[in-house]
DNA sequence: CTGGGGATGGGGCCC
DNA sequence: AGGGCCCCATCCCCA
């Protein structure tokens, strides 16, 4: 092919002035050009391996590469960065040290730079989006993205086509059907993700990826939306403002960690195109969400790297790393904990409003205060009320104490007396039956039909009574009912 | 419009 | 490793 198109570039650059040439030697041209380029990486490629006119140092973690500063600039945000910023002194070589991923990572970049192929796996598909990231490389990321993508797309297929037909013989036709069309694809049968990554591999000119065109909210079924207008305001401007993973800046330049602060709440509505990538399908049937999310779980011992944020004075310290953003964490657990936030993933559902919550302690928590009555305290004039001056009353699907005389003030048209449940409350919740609250707890969440008795003590029965869509929470506890067991 | 309080969500960390 | 608690930030509702 290079062949073919050399000669013809010899032969229309010879041939130029006779008629009928124009638009041969214009296709020419083009071919030419990108026959050009490519020999131009594979020149500057063979120069990097031996070493010749490279004036760019890089260190990582003690390992030397060699590059050259043009190459560098025109790939990554951050050398970009970092030589336009010497670049008064062009004829020294520059240097630049990592300690933030390793060289093997770095090596894989490198090699994609100067080739235009990245070598993806699923071992080191994070820590090279990660170093993708802190380098500012957004199509070295966007292939990551996809390469993830992609691998839970398979789990997805290959689930399907497992619930579908028992016989395990069809698995490797699925393989055979996703296999590449490229012969430069990575091929490592160990990794349950490479014929996934083919599509990019070799032609990063491709989007495969389709980003989504506008983030879109999590809340796509299920809960109604509670916040709207200045929260989606607020969150389409966190969008625009973060588009991590890809949106990293220089470490200098940006806190490593977005801490407690502006984009805390952007689990609802406003993700990031990573989590739109994943949440949409997340938030659609729950069994499905957690399946998939459990496939990405499942995949972190490996496929979540660790990253060493090392301490000058003292040994390693371990932290996980998420592949969305910038957070790390100590303990993998909690990293998983966070990842909720960005698959979308909320297991948890309560059986009384239908919203679902990414912690077991956020459900209990919403249940017993929205639709139990657990403080002792009338809700109107905040005074301590007792069994006797008080009782607990139904609004909604929330549940709140009066004492009797805001009761008498406010009128039983407002608020339904619900004497069953005060009863319930006093009786259970508070005194004798502590020790039955958690498998009160759980049994609730187990949806359990048989229990008569928790159907007459459960807030949540008493609460179906009085909402409408009581049939839609049915079809969600039948729903989700497998996501506890 | 503003401030207070409730609801919610997320991080750290202990058990 | 998971559950749970505590703390804090943010959002929303309401007076």
């Amino acid at each position: 092919m290079e062949m073919v198109s050399e000669m013809r570039t010899k032969r229309s650059s010879r041939t130029p002035g006779e008629p009928g040439q124009q638009h041969a030697l214009r296709v020419s041209s083009t071919e030419m050009s990108v026959s050009h380029q490519s020999r131009l990486l594979k020149q500057l490629d063979e120069q990097r391996r031996q070493e010749l006119f490279c004036d760019c140092n890089v260190l990582v973690e003690g390992r030397l590469f060699k590059a050259h500063r043009n190459v560098l600039f025109g790939s990554s945000g951050y050398f970009r960065m970092l030589l336009s910023q010497g670049a008064q002194n062009c004829g020294e070589p520059v240097s630049a040290s990592f300690e933030v991923f390793s060289p093997d990572i770095f090596s894989v970049i490198l090699d994609f730079v100067y080739s235009g192929q990245l070598d993806l796996t699923s071992d080191n598909v994070i820590e090279v989006m990660s170093a993708a990231s802190y380098l500012q490389m957004n199509d070295v990321i966007s292939f990551c993205k996809g390469f993830i993508k992609s691998s839970l797309d398979i789990s997805a297929k290959e689930d399907d086509e497992h619930m579908s037909e028992s016989d395990s013989s069809h698995g490797t036709s699925t393989d055979a059907e996703l296999q590449p069309a490229c012969p430069d694809a990575p091929q490592k049968d160990s990794s349950p993700l490479p014929t996934a990554w083919s599509g990019y591999c070799g032609s990063p000119q491709i989007d495969y990826y389709q980003e989504p065109e506008a983030p879109s909210p999590k809340r796509a079924t299920g809960t109604p939306p509670q916040r709207g207008g200045r929260k989606a305001q607020q969150q389409a401007h966190e969008a625009e403002v973060l588009p991590d993973p890809g949106g990293y800046q220089l470490p200098t330049l940006v806190p490593e960690s977005r801490g407690k602060g502006s984009g805390k709440r952007k689990s609802w509505n406003a993700l990031s195109d990573a989590d739109a990538m994943y949440s949409l399908d997340l938030q659609g049937a729950p069994s499905l969400k957690a399946q998939k999310a459990d496939e990405l779980y499942a995949t972190l011992p490996t496929i979540v790297g660790v990253v060493g944020l090392f301490n000058k004075d003292t040994s390693p310290t371990m932290r996980f790393k998420c592949p969305f953003c910038t957070h790390t964490v100590k303990r993998k657990a909690d990293l998983k904990r966070h990842l909720r936030c960005h698959t979308g993933e909320r297991p948890y559902p309560c059986e009384a409003c239908s919203k679902r919550f990414t912690r077991l302690e956020h459900l209990r928590s919403h249940f017993e205060t929205i639709h139990q009555a657990r403080k002792l305290v009338c809700r109107k004039c905040k005074r301590h009320v007792t069994e006797q001056s008080g009782r607990v009353v139904s609004e909604g699907t929330r549940r709140y104490r009066l004492c009797n005389e805001c009761i008498q003030e406010s009128g039983c048209d407002s608020v339904v007396i619900d004497s069953s449940d005060a009863a319930s409350s006093e009786s259970g919740l508070f005194l004798a039956v502590d020790t039955e609250e958690e498998d009160r707890d759980k049994a609730w969440l187990m949806a359990d039909d048989d229990d008569d008795d928790l159907a007459e003590d459960s807030g949540a029965d008493l609460i179906i009574q009085e909402v409408d869509d009581s049939e839609e929470e049915l079809d969600l506890q039948c729903e989700n009912q497998p996501v506890f067991t």
